[in-house]
DNA sequence: TGACTATATGCGCATAAGCGAATATGATCC
DNA sequence: GGATCATATTCGCTTATGCGCATATAGTCA
């Protein structure tokens, strides 16, 4: 558990959470481990700049880290971050028919070198 | 643990407990079980709009509800609504000064009939 | 080096969110 | 009923947020 000095902090950890994109993200790293951004972007069906603009805000606020492997970059959620929440979004998202359909979408079409 | 059916919903719930003032009012519902606007206008000393506006915002989206009584009227946290996210925020406002010095304000001031 | 792919970011815009001040509602008490 | 107290809501404003589009950056391969 992180400690939080003040309730900004702690409600700018729930504010990163509180967009559908961002969540829907958070699931699909929680339940896959890593995915490159081209992944998200075909998993999620919508535009890279979104994408990477809310990947962008995810790391900023310490959730998820990146690492580059030749052209591609791959994200991960950041561990000893917030398990407790992370339990949370991954029970929620287990009852979620659209996160279910993220993770199916992704196992169907995910892990093929090159996204393009 | 609520079903949500989509990402929006939870990412609802994330978004109601994104703002420091809402997750102020409900450290301090979570803490003290139930108390009245009047006490949480003078514990977090801000203006009665600004908490009447953010305690209607956490009605509208189910994590307290109220109980009038007499002038006074009483909010307390949702029963069944998202108690792992509850415990969590209990365990992040025992390790928030900021939280701590709100309960030990209200604790000093509260509970006296009357509040203006 | 140049073409190509993957990813990040700047800009302008539309919408949402939060605030202060004022006003409305609703209960109590005379 | 009228005055008063507690609470809710409306209005106008300012700022934050998210998006599409275009462009920038960075790695790969020929």
């Amino acid at each position: 558990m992180i400690h939080f000095m003040d309730s900004q902090s702690l409600a700018a950890l729930f504010k990163t959470l509180s967009e559908p994109v961002r969540l829907r993200i958070v699931y699909l790293l929680l339940e896959r481990g890593e995915l490159c951004v081209c992944d998200l972007v075909e998993t999620l069906q919508l535009s890279q700049s979104v994408v990477s603009r809310h990947l962008a805000y995810l790391r900023h606020n310490g959730l998820v880290s990146n690492r580059r492997e030749g052209v591609w970059i791959y994200y991960r959620v950041t561990q000893r971050c917030c398990e407790p929440l992370f339990d949370y979004i991954r029970q929620a998202g287990a009852a979620n028919s659209e996160m279910q359909d993220d993770l199916a979408r992704l196992d169907a079409t995910g892990g093929q070198i090159g996204c393009g």
